[in-house]
DNA sequence: TTGATGAAGTTTTTT
DNA sequence: ACTTCATCAA
């Protein structure tokens, strides 16, 4: 492959950036780029990489490191270098979650753990809590009883620092003794934050560890940079300090929603000290209309009290936009008002469900089941975006969609390719013979199981059975050995079985296989889901049920974070936002703690208030 | 079993 | 702030 000059370097298609956008992506300083919703960060990050690639600006063999925070971030930014630069240079580009980097340096490098941190092998990962099981916790105390027994173990008492190796205090020797009870049970059960203050002890213990890895990667980047954690900066630190490396952040402070869950506040200057980093302003907004992004604007400044504003995009296209605040007397009346008004955007509108968003501040159901029940009714399905959204993205339950759905239609397109490419993947090899064989294979499998099992008469078993006929075709132990988080504890068996259950809960009303297919991957569905789970989506219209005191009860304690979070609320929206208040919803509604919002919304001139219910 | 009292969770990601 | 879970006495 030629090499570019970085003068000649121009960005691939597609492009959506600024002219100071260039400016970052050439900058050869550590960075910060800061810049707010729909200004393209990822973007820029994908640009980059390809710059550094194609220029050799980062030069074989060395490594593009990218970390980001969910999954598909990560997996969205190596999408689009792999489009961008092609396969050969972006085999250079390692996009991670932090958890998945810091729990593949536990896995590979395990052996280098001494005591009292020397973790087996068949280490189970804690999902569903931080709490140290209660086994545990038994042989905590039965170590030390005064100890344990009055020192809250179940938090982060774990984590909270560094690992020590030297003991100074009690709470070093203690923490110490705890994890060598840990460590020494069969199967112990580690959380996240534990394997990422493991990765961070391997690191620093191990000399040539760390710079075998400092000579791997000549650049790292990390999105969403304002909600890094102590924990992930600890480790970042640790990695790659003093290493040459080069930095390249880029977040939005004013989207800084995650304080109470340990992100770092005022990262963004320390950062810069601490790598002499260049602040690198982008003031473009792509996303949202001009009226959205006026209001956005108006909200900086009245609202979170800063001054970096928003340009809305000259190639704007949609229209103008619009935004809403809707006081309501009664909940019957607000869920009236808003099906009513969903009713006509998905009909008149030609508007798909996809590209409507229904947030709230907390607990879905609380707030919108009765909203979701009336959608049903009148023929639009909404559904809790929270249950399903992990499951739906993991590799193994994509191949199981596929096949399913090329053995139930019949047809072989999209569906048997990807179903077919995860295939290939496990199987490692890439003669052209074999693969073939693999192909005729799998269409005789699909073909056989069309006729045995029909997609409309299936019992509970057979649907079961099925799955489990596809996932066997596979082949267990490959899926295992390709997929590493499939190799460890039950994490398999659970994916899959969840799906399933899930799965015949809309086969059991649908009694045909296609349509429980499209329900369970929620095709037509409305998404309903947090303000903070929707940070990063973006949808045409979007609905914020709530904007009251009894939301917002920690408005007292946090009111930074709650302004940030009505300020990503807003900026989900492309083109459509409507704010709802409701004087009773269990209770009497008030908007005194929250006034300021209130206020600012109704003088804002972008936005329309109405009273639908009122007589 | 009930009901009283107090503690804990509510907003997150992650193999 | 409000709801739900946990524990204990009756």
């Amino acid at each position: 492959m030629k090499k570019i000059t970085p003068e000649d370097w121009i960005p691939a298609d597609g492009l959506k950036l600024e002219a100071n956008a260039l400016a970052t992506i050439r900058e050869t300083r550590n960075t910060l780029v800061v810049a707010g919703p729909g200004s393209g960060k990822t973007e820029l990050l994908a640009q980059k990489a390809c710059y550094l690639l194609q220029t050799g600006t980062c030069p074989h063999p060395r490594r593009i490191l990218a970390i980001s925070f969910k999954r598909d971030a990560a997996f969205n930014i190596k999408e689009r270098v792999n489009r961008r630069c092609g396969q050969l240079l972006s085999q250079r580009f390692d996009s991670y979650t932090f958890d998945k980097f810091a729990k593949q340096m536990v896995d590979r490098f395990r052996n280098g753990l001494l005591d009292p941190y020397k973790v087996p092998v068949d280490y189970e990962l804690l999902v569903e809590t931080r709490v140290v099981n209660s086994e545990t916790e038994n042989a905590f105390r039965s170590a030390d009883y005064t100890y344990f027994n009055t020192h809250n173990v179940k938090g982060d008492f774990l984590t909270r620092t560094p690992l020590p190796h030297n003991v100074f205090d009690v709470d070093d020797a203690m923490r110490q003794k705890a994890w060598a009870i840990l460590a020494g049970e069969p199967g112990p059960k580690l959380t996240f934050p534990m394997v990422m203050r493991l990765a961070q002890y391997i690191m620093v213990t191990n000399d040539p560890l760390r710079s075998f890895l400092q000579q791997t990667y000549s650049h790292v980047f990390l999105d969403e940079f304002q909600d890094t954690t102590f924990l992930q900066y600890d480790l970042l630190r640790v990695c790659f300090n003093g290493s040459g490396v080069n930095y390249t952040a880029v977040g939005d402070d004013k989207q800084t929603i995650m304080k109470w869950a340990g992100a770092i506040p005022g990262i963004f200057s320390r950062y810069i000290k601490d790598h002499s980093a260049e602040l690198l302003p982008l003031t473009m907004n792509f996303r949202s209309a001009p009226k959205l992004v006026s209001l956005q604007n108006y909200l900086v400044k009245h609202l979170l009290g800063k001054t970096d504003f928003a340009i809305p995009s000259p190639d704007w296209g949609g229209g103008p936009g619009e935004a809403r605040m809707c006081f309501f007397e009664s909940q019957v009346g607000e869920i009236r008002f808003l099906v009513d008004e969903i009713v006509s955007w998905v009909r008149k509108e030609n508007l798909p469900p996809r590209e409507i968003c229904i947030l709230v501040k907390q607990t879905p159901p609380k707030y919108t089941q009765e909203l979701i029940d009336a959608l049903t009714s009148a023929g639009i399905q909404a559904r809790d975006e929270t249950i399903l959204q992990d499951l739906l993205c993991e590799d193994v339950i994509g191949y199981v969609v596929n096949v399913l759905t090329v053995i139930v239609s019949g047809r072989y397109g999209t569906h048997s390719d990807e179903a077919f490419n995860f295939l290939c993947n496990i199987n490692s090899s890439y003669d052209d013979l074999p693969l073939l064989r693999l192909k005729t294979k799998f269409i005789k499998f699909c073909d056989e199981h069309r006729g045995k099992y029909p997609g409309t008469t299936l019992t509970d078993k057979q649907l079961w059975e099925l799955i489990i006929e596809i996932i066997k075709f596979a082949g267990i132990s490959k899926i295992r050995i390709a997929f590493p988080q499939y190799g460890q504890g039950r994490f398999l068996e659970k994916v899959v079985t969840d799906f399933f259950k899930h799965l015949n809960g809309y086969y059991t009303t649908t009694r045909d296989l296609l349509p429980a297919l499209d329900a369970v991957l929620g095709k037509h569905s409305i998404p309903v889901m947090t303000a903070h789970k929707s940070k990063g989506l973006e949808y045409h219209s979007v609905i914020f049920i709530g904007l009251e005191d009894g939301a917002f009860w920690t408005y007292n304690q946090q009111k930074d974070s709650d302004d940030n979070l009505v300020f990503v609320a807003l900026s989900r929206a492309k083109e459509r936002v409507l704010f709802t208040f409701c004087s009773n919803r269990g209770g009497p509604q008030r908007a005194t703690d929250i006034k300021v919002i209130h206020d600012l919304l109704k003088n804002s001139p972008d936005v329309t208030v109405v009273y639908p219910d009122r007589k």
